[in-house]
DNA sequence: GTCCCGGGAGCGGTTACATCA
DNA sequence: GTTGATGTAACCGCTCCCGGG
């Protein structure tokens, strides 16, 4: 394929190599001005295209030469059987370094995302506990009248319930209903099922239990906003359904 | 069977040089 | 023409593996 004088890449390296190039112990052995001279000879040692090619399509097969065909190419390239492992090993090594950067490129940008998603996650916590200190100093102003989930259970209270002129508060019975903007929810600003189930993911609640919790707080349950008060959620069994304590620290530090 | 030794091969890191902006 | 960055062939030192004594 090639000749072996074609290619003028280690002219005078390549006339060393015949008793040297496969003994590194033989050149270390050499004066320095004799290693100067062999550096020297480095000059035009680039390999030629067709080189390259015909070593870059044995790499895609096989990283690793086996011994047969590693002299095999090298007469076909007229190169040194030595040249040709060295030139894999180089390759190997770069291809190593690309993949890793590659690798890192993935992990990085998973590591983004996730840290996007956090980021989201902490606002809209953020903001839904301040719809719940809001609520409560409303139910503190108005005194006991929706001490009982019960009770406003039993009048029908509905989030979404707002007034004819789009105001979000409404009498029912005579009592005013409370609604609040969650604007994160969707364009009706009410919590819909499918909040739900995002919830009782990171959270790490079942639906049902999910759905209780989110009627008190839809229903402005001051007991929320006061871990003394959380006992009641125990009296309701709903943190009996955490499957284990490490989930139950998941949900504190969540609210916490 | 085990230990020791030498040689071969691979790897990570480095050097020397060519090339290019 | 000079310079810094980059790519690459070759080398060095080390480790691992394997076969022979």
């Amino acid at each position: 394929m090639f000749d072996a004088g074609e290619f003028s890449t280690s002219s005078s390296a390549a006339a060393l190599s015949a008793e040297c190039f496969s003994s590194s112990s033989c050149f270390s052995s050499l004066s320095s001005s004799k290693k100067k001279k062999i550096n020297n000879s480095r000059n035009t040692r680039r390999f030629s295209d067709e080189q390259i090619k015909s070593l870059e399509t044995m790499f895609e097969t096989e990283t690793k030469l086996e011994p047969r065909k590693k002299l095999q190419l090298a007469r076909e390239l007229g190169l040194q059987p030595r040249q040709v492992a060295i030139w894999f090993q180089n390759k190997r090594a770069r291809w190593k370094s690309k993949q890793l950067e590659r690798d890192y490129s993935i992990l990085k940008s998973n590591y983004d995302n996730l840290a996007s998603q956090y980021e989201s996650l902490k606002k809209e916590k953020q903001s839904l506990l301040i719809q719940l200190q809001k609520l409560n100093d409303v139910l503190q102003k108005e005194g006991g009248k929706y001490c009982c989930r019960q009770e406003i259970n039993s009048i029908g209270f509905e989030p979404d319930n707002r007034g004819d002129d789009g105001t979000k508060n409404k009498e029912i019975d005579g009592r005013p209903s409370l609604s609040f903007d969650l604007s994160e929810h969707g364009a009706n600003g009410v919590i819909s099922d499918d909040d739900s189930s995002i919830k009782a993911d990171y959270l790490g609640l079942d639906e049902g239990a999910d759905h209780h919790l989110l009627k008190m707080v839809e229903a402005g349950d001051s007991s929320l906003t006061s871990p003394e008060n959380w006992g009641c959620l125990e009296e309701d069994g709903l943190l009996d359904q955490q499957p284990n304590s490490s989930s139950y620290d998941q949900w504190w530090d969540f609210w916490s």
